[in-house]
DNA sequence: GCAAAATACATCCATATGGATCAAAAATCA
DNA sequence: TGATTTTTGATCCATATGGATGTATTTTGC
């Protein structure tokens, strides 16, 4: 609309994404983007927290590991794990037991309904991402990868200096 | 999975990153894994949620725009954007004026305080950004930014036709 | 011009979230 | 060995979150 007034839209994400806090912005422009959409889909769809189906898809691919290893998967608080695996173990989809090798610990496997239900899950994940990432070709693709496995491996991704949470 | 010894993290995340779903994963992880740095950095130093510094950032940088638009540097439901807006004004970094030519929308002006205050935070998260693309040099960040705004001007990432909110 | 639809923003309410704390089980070490 | 510290996961509580709804204003269509 109109002469005077709001910023063109546009321009304005243009602009950001050109100032000093330019990397810091896309990259969060992108992912803030698609949780907008994906979470409200995995909430409405399933009844429950986003978290809560990376939850299941760390225990599918990786049955038998703990709650703490999930977290370094997807970097959340440790209660909020908490909770969520044991909403997917009401629903029966995970059972727990305490690992015979460490009495704190819980081995987490998942039932035949919980293998199931992901696999219905990730089939809509990977048409996300086809969206998400179908203004890249092939070869920005890999480079793209690339370059997000390069930051996840630097040292101060997880523990800030800047932040103070060395 | 081998026996006793919990999956070898690293091993882990490497193995994810290099799934079906490892496009996704990856951007995921590396904003995940900043948000849990930077979220608790905000909230325990200035005693706010992490989208009031980004909606004070928008409002300093284009004054005068209404929290519509706010909504599209940072996509997050309207009452979110209408609720830190509230608590700027409260904590007098920002003033809300009816907007002359929509009774409807109101014009956001940052104070003198509110400028100051985002100088302080803008500066902070330089420093952070810097940690976290610390492990690509000048040219791989200038990659990275513009595959990331390509990502961003997408049709098809606000918009998804596979989780239905076309 | 007037009713109907759309838009901007605030508020309500049920639920999610995260920091702090707690309990239980290793691990460390004198 | 027993005391101390660390680690794992659960729970408590205050606050944040988001969908739905409400209110006011503008735009649209006739």
């Amino acid at each position: 609309m109109e002469t005077g007034t709001p910023l063109d839209r546009q321009r304005m994400l243009d602009q950001t994404l050109s100032s000093d806090l330019r990397y810091l912005m896309a990259v969060s422009y992108v992912v803030l983007a698609n949780n907008q959409v994906t979470n409200r889909y995995i909430e409405r769809r399933y009844d429950m927290p986003v978290h809560a189906w990376s939850a299941l898809y760390a225990i599918v691919t990786y049955p038998g590991l703990r709650a703490k290893d999930i977290q370094h998967l997807f970097p959340r608080p440790q209660n909020t794990i908490s909770r969520v695996v044991a909403l997917l173990e009401r629903r029966g989809l995970v059972r727990q037991t305490v690992s015979d090798q460490d009495g704190r610990a819980k081995s987490l496997m998942p039932t035949a309904e919980g293998k199931k239900l992901l696999g219905e899950m990730k089939a809509k994940a990977l048409e996300r991402q086809e969206e998400m990432f179908s203004a890249l070709d092939d070869g920005e693709r890999r480079i793209f990868l690339k370059l997000c496995r390069k930051i996840a491996a630097g040292e101060r991704l997880c523990h800030s200096e800047a932040m103070g949470d060395s």
